[in-house]
DNA sequence: ATCTCTGTGATTTTT
DNA sequence: TCACAGAGAT
């Protein structure tokens, strides 16, 4: 993720002797190959050296880890159940394909979802071939590896090399200015709800061109389509991709130009999928024409673990992998070495439920260990003195905070724990949550960064413009908006045209003019300076940093912390491009935690982790089986909503709880809660049942005024209130005042070169009046106007009158 | 520009 | 209930 990911091609990978023997036998790697293993194929420099036999790290392997490291040729899907050595399995494979001289590193294609899973995939092929990970160039997460491909190919996809990845908050932004353009209301329909249609496009290969007619109504009476088109040329225009881009314009690539796609496909001899039951249609596409030509892929993944299908997983991928690529072999991993067999023998059960499933029976040799605990709780406060009585016990007994796990379905869980562990001075962390490059003070200060590489960065530039506050307020900013587009330029540029007139006021011209001449400076001391210094520098002379230690908010102390964190990450860069390079694809830094805590976390971020101890609170009717879920997605939502037990309870090594509350307080009312029915689909033998002693006498009360509460309280909430209010209001939208003349001018302007105007034209001005140009200077006149005076101003922003 | 008020909606999250 | 975003007021 850091260096190492710059690195373009293969360069040296390993030591020189192995490298010697990768080239031969890559030449003529087919069958010799083949037939030789698994005789000691090493060369003699290496036998003599005293290198461990190509096999020894087969060894530690059972039958089917090994069978799948070592079934090389053809379409391999490798079913791993939760704890199976997966991860193994996969590093395993690798070592043994370069080991046995069938591709070099940079032959090997190798996709996982996440940074992190990529990390540690380097780290453990590294040690295993010895330290060399350069020479694993495409080895990465599915977003990493695209933009790798794009950069090189950028110009067959209508991008400049120097394209940059837009992050989530500026895709809104971007598409508000669309929504706003086309004058549609943002309230009925918001922002973030044509994003995640768009999204939802690109996760499915879907073209602006191909969207289904009825997906088009979907958004704005029928505009999505439309919107999805202009927002797609609007990125073009911009130089920028967006996330489901890295993908969908792949695709394209591959589909126009097929020499690309061969050299990729000869290029790639052996590719591996991680987690592929979490694959997106495009991904599958992708992965579909990559392997059309070698065959020799391996997608390791558990159906039983795919929790994502609300954002675009497709599980019909793992399922249909036997049928998409003939002759495939299917390899179950079914021995777990993780966790209890009480543990499994419930998990196993729970997800038995499920229909749409290849089927694993997962088996373990451990049988000790508790059986899974179950406990009924009055309330979601009782459920966490419960739990959190639970673990001070444990701690009693000397087990570790770490190895302690809470996962809630809903983040709103996590505040009884949250109160409850502050009051008991139990410590814990929240695992997930809002991440590092997500906070507001490192995206202000890498749009400083991004402007200062690329000024023709709009997006940034307009994010950073007026923070800290510079007198450059809503309507400053319009102007030079207004002036670009009639243009066509990008942001600075036109900004730097406005300067030299009077369209702004004189404060407004003074600061916008210190800002770009800022840039300009800090522009040029990019190759003498050193980034991180650079970086300072910006942030002090824009008075950014100045912005926070002038705030007196008990946050702004962290901000500034932050930001020094993001100067120490800037350092293992070499560069501000390199560095910028991947801000947007790996930000997930988390510093190291070393003290002893609870981990608090939700059931998806949970997946991949593993604890001795596992509480799973709220199994209840419409939380864990989600009532959401339930109502979008009906029936393949609850069975994704069963394997989300299902990896919770897999995530413990010797003890789960699982508890539910009878009362629990949503939106404010109280409801009733019936237990979940994923609680008696848990096979009964390996369930204990502790009886509740927590509650009494009071409860039947408590729950008449519940009833009273919700009862009365209906006719008074904002909802009904408002639906009231709202019935006469037909709706008008709000119509944009803008003469339609200015439009016409503006077009004019725009495609003439040069201004078509002459010294003693009546020209009418928005803000300034009637006047007489007395002078023409290119695009910018000066004025006399009848009320305002004398003026320089664009000739865009006048018409004749 | 900075605040206060009002309306709104409320799973899960990576890149 | 409560947090947050956007509009409107000062």
């Amino acid at each position: 993720m850091r260096r190492e990911e710059v690195v373009l091609g293969g360069g040296p990978f390993l030591p020189a002797s192995a490298c010697y023997i990768s080239e031969q036998m890559a030449k003529n790697h087919s069958s010799a190959a083949e037939a030789a293993y698994p005789e000691d194929d090493r060369p003699l420099s290496q036998r003599a050296m005293g290198r461990p036999a190509a096999a020894s790290y087969l060894e530690g392997l059972n039958p089917e880890q090994r069978d799948a490291v070592e079934t090389l040729d053809g379409p391999l899907l490798v079913l791993a159940g939760a704890g199976t050595g997966k991860t193994r399995v996969l590093t395993t494979r690798i070592s043994h394909i370069l080991n046995l001289g069938k591709a070099r590193p940079g032959e090997i294609l190798a996709v996982t979802f996440t940074n992190k899973a990529a990390r540690e995939m380097k780290g453990r092929i590294g040690s295993m071939i010895g330290g060399a990970v350069e020479g694993m160039p495409w080895l990465g997460t599915f977003h990493a590896i695209g933009v790798k491909i794009l950069r090189r190919h950028a110009e067959a996809v209508d991008l400049k090399p120097s394209f940059t990845v837009l992050d989530v908050d500026d895709q809104i932004r971007l598409l508000k200015q669309l929504l706003a353009a086309e004058n549609i209301d943002e309230k009925r329909w918001p922002a973030r709800m044509l994003a995640g249609l768009i999204d939802s496009w690109k996760n499915r290969g879907i073209t602006p061109k191909r969207v289904p007619e009825g997906e088009s109504f979907a958004f704005g009476n029928g505009k999505g389509q439309a919107l999805y088109a202009a927002y797609q040329k609007r990125l073009k225009e911009l130089n920028v991709v967006d996330f489901g881009d890295l993908l969908m314009e792949n695709l394209r690539l591959f589909q126009e130009q097929p020499d690309v796609l061969a050299q990729y496909q000869q290029r790639f001899r052996y590719m591996l999928v991680d987690e592929y039951q979490d694959t997106n249609v495009a991904q599958y596409l992708w992965l579909r024409l990559l392997a059309q030509e070698n065959p020799n892929i391996c997608c390791v993944g558990d159906d039983d673990q795919s929790i994502y299908g609300w954002r675009g997983a497709e599980v019909d991928n793992i399922l249909r992998f036997e049928q998409d690529f003939p002759g495939a072999k299917v390899i179950r991993l079914e021995r777990n070495y993780r966790s209890t067999g009480h543990i499994l023998g419930a998990a196993s059960g729970l997800i038995a439920h499920n229909e749409g499933r290849l089927g694993k029976t997962l088996h373990t040799e451990d049988q000790s260990g508790d059986k899974v605990a179950l406990q009924g709780c009055w309330d979601d406060e009782e459920e966490a003195r419960v739990i959190g009585e639970d673990i001070e016990q444990l701690q009693r007994k000397g087990h570790a905070l770490n190895e302690i796990a809470i996962l809630v379905r809903a983040s709103f869980q996590m505040r009884a724990f949250e109160e409850r562990f502050l009051n008991l001075g139990l410590p814990y962390r929240v695992i997930g949550g809002p991440r590092f490059y997500e906070r507001q003070e490192i995206r202000d200060a890498i749009a400083y960064l991004a402007v200062t590489l690329n000024p023709s960065n709009d997006i940034k530039f307009e994010r950073i413009v007026n923070v800290p506050r510079r007198g450059l307020g809503d309507s400053s900013v319009k102007a030079v908006h207004q002036l670009a587009r009639a243009r066509g330029v990008p942001l600075t540029q036109a900004a730097r045209m406005i300067v030299e007139t009077e369209e702004l006021t004189a404060r407004a011209r003074k600061s916008l003019a210190g800002l770009i001449g800022s840039f300009d400076r800090w522009r040029g001391m990019i190759d003498s300076m050193k980034h991180t210094d650079l970086a300072e520098l910006i942030l002090d002379e824009s008075g950014y940093t100045a912005m926070w230690q002038n705030e007196k908010s008990p946050q702004a102390h962290t901000r500034l912390d932050n930001l020094k964190e993001l100067i120490r990450f800037m350092d293992e860069f070499d560069t501000l491009a390199g560095f910028m390079e991947h801000v947007t694809l790996v930000m997930d830094r988390e510093a190291e935690e070393t003290e002893d805590r609870v981990n608090l976390m939700t059931l998806h971020s949970a997946k991949g982790l593993e604890f001795d101890s596992v509480f799973l609170p709220g199994w209840e009717e419409g939380l864990c089986p989600h009532q959401r879920s339930l109502d979008e997605s009906g029936r393949s939502g609850l069975e994704e909503e069963r394997r989300l037990g299902h990896v919770g309870l897999t995530r413990a090594r010797v003890r789960a709880k699982i508890t539910f509350a009878q009362n629990r307080r949503t939106h404010g009312t109280w409801q009733s809660a019936i237990p979940s029915r994923f609680i008696d689909e848990l096979p009964v033998d390996h369930v204990d049942v502790v009886e509740d002693t927590g509650y009494g006498g009071y409860g039947a009360s408590r729950f008449d005024t519940v009833e009273t509460v919700f009862a009365s309280g209906f006719y008074e909430t904002p909802g009904w209130q408002r639906a009231q209010r709202n019935r006469p209001d037909t709706g008008s939208p709000q119509r944009r005042r803008e003469p339609l003349t200015i439009e016409g001018t503006l077009v004019a302007a725009s495609t003439a070169e040069g201004s078509g105007f002459s010294t003693g034209t009546r020209v009418f001005h928005q803000k300034f009046g009637y006047g007489r140009i007395a002078v023409v200077d290119g695009n910018k006149l000066t004025v006399d106007f009848e009320k305002a005076g004398r003026k320089k101003v664009v000739d865009s922003f006048v018409e004749r009158s």
